[in-house]
DNA sequence: CTCCAGGGGTTCC
DNA sequence: GGAACCCATGGA
């Protein structure tokens, strides 16, 4: 067991924001979860000073063997209240999307699973997206227990080895071209990871963006949570944008800019962005700029289905 | 039955 | 370059 200083850390937001997709919320309101082969129960104790982030270990090192790795995980080492702060006061409308989700926390996970699981989110639902990766792991991943409950997430290597036919059973659609062809890139070492950490930012990013299905959002939210590049989005950055996307709204629709097709990271604002938009319930806001209009494509398809008139 | 879910590839002009 | 369309699923 390892117990650490949570600083505000929120496990419901965090892990609901849909940045990750293989935790698991139990009965009693912790949470289960597999990271990089490390199965956990985690869950915050109540105590002085916001209590303590407790780690139980269920399979794998045991947590309390590697602080570090944990404390890396969910980002403690970064001093995220005065981060916040510091965002806070540069903006007013962040402030306010802030204040509705504050203990969100930007997870370092790891880079593979990371790039593979935005790979199936897009166009696709939080729901879906980890049933997905629920089948991906249960069949193909390492079982990490006796039970049948607790599995790795699958190597590059194990995935590289199947065809597309393979993957029929993960009613994953077209993504599964994709899948296939990041992981054998992965395999083949045109991925290393510490290359693309040490990379410039636009280079990596024009790395990524080889692979087949990775577009600008899958290699800005593989970039952000599966690289650690903070620098991704350096504070005057996302500062910046986030603050265009506020102040083009009047600070009534950050959503219609995040949803914008290549405007859609705004880094270590987004998911407190998002928590602002998902608080004041987005659903009807008429996409600003979105891929395709949603009416535009509405009337296209009608008529192009009923192309008789009366 | 229709829409759509926090994309991206392809194919037009 | 932008715009339109397609891609497979499953839930509402």
């Amino acid at each position: 067991m390892l117990l650490l200083e949570p600083n505000g850390l929120d496990l419901d937001a965090t892990f609901g924001c849909g940045q990750c997709f293989r935790w698991q919320r139990q009965p009693d309101g912790s949470w289960e979860g597999v990271v990089a082969g490390r199965a956990v129960r985690a869950a915050i104790l109540p105590g002085e000073g916001g209590g303590r982030l407790c780690l139980e270990g269920l399979a794998g090192p045991d947590p309390a063997l590697e602080p570090d790795f944990w404390a890396g995980y969910f980002a403690l080492d970064l001093d995220y209240p005065a981060l916040l702060e510091r965002m806070r006061a540069a903006h007013r409308g962040l402030a306010g999307c802030i204040g509705c989700a504050p203990g969100i926390r930007v997870l370092r996970q790891p880079f593979f699973e990371t790039l593979v699981t935005f790979l199936i989110s897009q166009n696709n639902n939080i729901p879906r997206i980890r049933g997905i990766v629920d089948r991906l792991c249960r069949t193909l991943g390492q079982p990490l227990d006796g039970a049948g409950r607790l599995y790795a997430f699958p190597t590059p290597g194990r995935l590289a080895a199947l065809e597309e036919a393979d993957l029929a059973f993960l009613r994953a659609g077209w993504r599964a071209g994709y899948i296939l062809d990041a992981a054998r890139r992965a395999a083949a070492g045109q991925l290393d990871e510490e290359a693309l950490r040490a990379l410039p930012l636009a280079d990596a990013r024009a790395r990524l963006m080889e692979v087949r299905g990775v577009g600008p959002k899958v290699a800005d939210c593989t970039l952000l949570y599966g690289l650690g590049r903070w620098d991704a989005y350096p504070v005057d950055v996302w500062m910046r944008r986030a603050g265009r996307a506020l102040f083009t709204a009047r600070v009534k629709d950050p959503a219609a800019y995040l949803n914008r097709k290549t405007g859609g990271c705004a880094g270590i604002a987004q998911q407190y962005i998002f928590a602002w938009a998902r608080a004041a319930g987005l659903p009807e806001l008429p996409a600003a700029g979105g891929k395709n209009g949603p009416q535009r494509r509405t009337l296209t398809k009608k008529a192009q289905k009923n192309p008789r008139r009366d």
